[in-house]
DNA sequence: TTGAAAGCGCTAACAA
DNA sequence: TTGTTAGCGCTTTCAA
């Protein structure tokens, strides 16, 4: 690659200063028609590629955002980065996605990442946090939560009703005539996990069912936790008609152990899991479970991210809306995973 | 954000130069072992983080590589970041992951960022090039092409026998017994599509079998590609007993038609996928597809990528070895989607 | 082995 | 509206 023109060679050929270059660059409506015309002309006709690692450098900002998520192979979040795309594409904002994997050193590195100077703010989609990091509250870099809660992080963040949603599928399952079912949690330490457990819990209570703590198993939404606590479960002997997984992987994970087994879905056993992510539908047979406004969720993390920004860097403009909290509607999504309660195929 | 300190604020801290700090962080051999004690004592007291932004600019180097891949939602891929990033991190980069979606304007937007000084080089795995760049070749940045070919892109290589592993694929079918099978192909003008293409024409030819261009059915590896072509060919009456899809993503959209007819898999109609993503084996029922050794594939191109840096670099001791085309061997894995071709229920 | 000093390419006061 | 100028934080000669 050959030497890069940079913007004293633009200025010389456009005769015009560099600061008029980089103005027509950056703010082209603080420059006269004309001068901006000779400006571009100019950049086409020399080949100009503004080095941003200088006007970054310069000005302090990369008008980058992090979303940082739980596991990045996880197809949930592609849509999730998606909607936080779009937003920030329409602010001049680019996005990179980070793969936390529970991991308070990656956690660590990415906020790092920013103090580097490489993001402006990060938008966090995991359920805990380093607890060195926790204490220096005034060093750390502007943020956003979604989807989840961190212990002793204030934070604007956009929310679902995760108690509602985990008592509205289990309702679901109960309403189909089953008594004995298994729940497949998400981490039992951190928010979303104590969430779906909770509405779980309530489900059963209001139709006065008993609680079986031996039909709750711990997970962490990996497809491998669903397929090992399954098949736990059924060496056990267990018995049950039903599962409700935490997450799609894990509703996956879980079928596979059933199959193994020679267990039919839905004929032996229903299956409902959470996030309506593609493999929901794919699957065979197709998934209930619970869908997630994803693509809304992003736009509005990121448009708090925005504001957030912009509050920081002094602008008044947008601070006038306050940061609050915001909350999306989930669904419950009823495909063919699911079958009435059969007395002659009582499950396991 | 409180500011961060800064290297002049250690020099102050370690009573040494700016210059000691800078050698002392980044080329510690240089340094007295004293000097280094006194300087990371002092970083560590005042919790000093380099701006990597300042030492980018300066140094003219990110130390990251982007990796453009057609289409980011295909799993296939993660494996391959997976396998760069592993041979990147060892060897101090960081890698971005772009999504070209076979757009001109993609792609000509990740050049303009190593351009820009994001990055250092690009790891190629696009079937097209904007016609624009090709013509000026001087001003490209370092790229590697991974399992793909760019017409009139000469470039270092990591390969696999595109010919032999789809041959092998309709072999297996054949032996099976089928003798009408479907080939949903890759992008036609493409490398990928070609020589897969190839690969079943030839089969076909050694089994003495007739080819059917009818059969022949043009894709782009993408989930709806394989549902809308299948669907098609079912419409018009098409008889077949086999599906070979040039992804597992068209494979999978090839069943949800199917079974959108009530046809069975393998019973009605066997089914052979590419790439053996995470999905063929978790799907039902399990898919038989080609693996191909993404993680390695991944760590080749990175290691390629970072020889072809360092020659950039004028560094002579990686030059040694040429930069030459690496070829990798696939494997046919058989699962349960193809079962023996039975006169009683021949298909479609 | 270390320090002094120049300057990477750009932006942002400030002045004109 | 435009130009002048200082300097962001770091690396990198060059000299000591």
């Amino acid at each position: 690659m050959v030497d890069q023109p940079n913007i004293r060679d633009v200025a010389k050929a456009a005769g015009v200063s560099t600061a008029t270059v980089s103005r027509a660059l950056a703010q082209p409506g603080k420059v006269r028609e004309a001068t901006l015309k000779k400006v571009m002309d100019a950049v086409e006709k020399i080949g100009f590629v503004p080095n941003r690692q200088a006007s970054m450098f310069r000005s302090r900002k990369s008008n980058t955002v992090i979303l940082l998520v739980r596991d990045i192979s996880n197809p949930f979040y592609l849509d999730i980065y998606k909607g936080v795309e779009e937003a920030a594409f329409a602010a001049g904002y680019k996005v990179l996605m980070g793969d936390a994997r529970e991991d308070d050193e990656r956690i660590t590195h990415y906020i790092e990442a920013v103090r580097e100077c490489h993001a402006d703010g990060l938008i966090l989609m995991i359920g805990s946090f380093p607890k060195k990091l926790l204490e220096q509250t005034d060093r750390l870099p502007p943020f956003v939560v979604a989807l989840e809660e961190i212990d002793g992080l204030e934070a604007p963040t956009v929310r679902v009703d995760n108690v509602a949603a985990a008592e509205g599928a289990v309702a679901h399952l109960i309403a189909q005539g089953h008594k004995r079912i298994v729940h497949l949690t998400g981490p039992l330490d951190e928010h979303l996990g104590k969430t779906r457990l909770e509405g779980y819990r309530r489900a059963l209570k209001k139709a006065g069912l008993p609680i079986d703590e031996a039909l709750i198993m711990p997970g962490d939404f990996s497809l491998n936790a669903g397929y090992d606590q399954t098949a736990k479960l059924l060496e056990k002997g267990a018995h049950f008609s039903a599962i409700f997984a935490s997450s799609d992987q894990m509703a996956i994970g879980a079928a596979s152990a059933l199959r193994e087994k020679g267990l039919a879905i839905p004929d032996d056993v229903s299956l409902v899991g959470f996030d309506d992510t593609l493999i929901a539908s794919i699957f065979y047979p197709p998934l209930t479970t619970v869908y997630q406004p994803r693509r809304e969720i992003g736009r509005a993390a990121m448009a708090m991210m925005i504001r957030k920004l912009s509050a920081h860097a002094g602008d008044p403009v947008a601070v006038e809306e306050p940061l609050e909290d915001q909350q999306f509607l989930t669904e419950l999504i009823t495909r063919n995973s699911v079958a009435p309660f059969d007395d002659a195929r009582p499950g396991t």
